[in-house]
DNA sequence: ATTATATCCTGATCGC
DNA sequence: TGCGATCAGGATATAA
């Protein structure tokens, strides 16, 4: 499930290799995204891949005429950039090839050729979004980017003040603060010490900056280990991320709470969606 | 206005 | 061995 850190990773691994690549073609193989074959990217460099939240942004630059400038994707649940070609995204390790991932579906959605090779969209559950807009208002929404200085401690406790959901829930949001999903909410309350289903608006200014906190240091962390692989998420050389092996509560339902070594860890549904949490540490 | 639910989609898993 | 039912969840549309 590529929420922030995931995504960051594929931007960053992506982005040395697409900086200044030029577009060949973009050949689309799945009917749902037929939109894109009316792209004008042709012979166009790309001069920025970035995250907005969620997204994935490919910024071909501004052209006289006010033409389309990006291409935007959502990975959703199951969606995977993969590059191959004659540059190695990330770090050193040896590109990996095709045949080196069974599981991924044979046909990409989307291959993106560009002069010095290739980006394909996977994606097995097709919930996944890859469209072309002229403007940022295309992919920047409401919700506040929980990595930058706009989000302070003052902001995330005016946004939480004005809601009664259950916290949980409410992280997940994305037109308050974006970029988090099922994984790291249930991370960043455990961290926080506070439980799931406390109303947004009960957190007391100490649990505010307690969840700030936490927020900002479970994406970070899970960033510098090129974010959690729990199913289907890969990078954009087709490998797992680490932070799996740091998570305190997802998926451990029936194991032994790692604070307090005593608690087992709950599971509850909240919203059709799982939610793990020790009924020891978080109050 | 706010909150809850249905929907999209397919592979993995489960119980019989 | 097979087969239907259930589950996984990001985001949006629709319902309550």
């Amino acid at each position: 499930m590529p929420e922030l850190p995931e995504v960051e990773t594929v931007c960053r691994q992506l982005s040395p290799v697409l900086v200044g690549a030029r577009l060949r073609a973009i050949e689309v193989y799945d009917p749902k995204l037929r939109t894109l074959r009316k792209h004008r990217f042709e012979g166009r460099k790309i001069v920025r891949v970035f995250r907005s939240a969620k997204q994935i942004v490919f910024d071909f630059g501004s052209v006289a005429g006010g033409e389309d400038r990006f291409l935007i994707t959502h990975l959703r649940m199951t969606g995977q950039l993969i590059w191959s070609g004659s540059k190695r995204p990330g770090d050193s390790r040896r590109l990996m090839a095709r045949e080196d991932f069974p599981a991924r579906s044979a046909r990409p959605r989307v291959k993106i050729q560009f002069d010095l090779g290739e980006v394909e969209f996977f994606d097995v559950r097709r919930f996944g979004t890859m469209v072309i807009a002229q403007h940022e208002s295309d992919f920047i929404g409401p919700g506040v980017e929980p990595l930058s200085r706009e989000f302070s401690p003052a902001v995330l406790g005016s946004l939480l003040s004005q809601s009664r959901q259950p916290v949980k829930h409410w992280l997940l949001r994305q037109d308050c603060v974006v970029g988090i999903g099922n994984i790291y909410a249930s991370e960043a309350l455990f961290r926080a010490g506070i439980n799931p289903r406390r109303p947004a608006i009960s957190l007391s200014a100490r649990e505010v900056r307690l969840l700030w906190q936490s927020i900002r240091s479970v994406l970070n962390s899970a960033i510098r280990h090129n974010g959690t692989t729990f199913s289907d998420y890969n990078d954009s050389r087709g490998e797992s991320g680490a932070f799996q092996r740091f998570l305190k509560v997802y998926d451990r339902e029936g194991e032994r709470c790692r604070k307090c070594r005593e608690t087992k860890i709950t599971r509850i549904t909240q919203q059709q969606r799982s939610t793990y949490f020790c009924r020891t540490c978080q109050r």
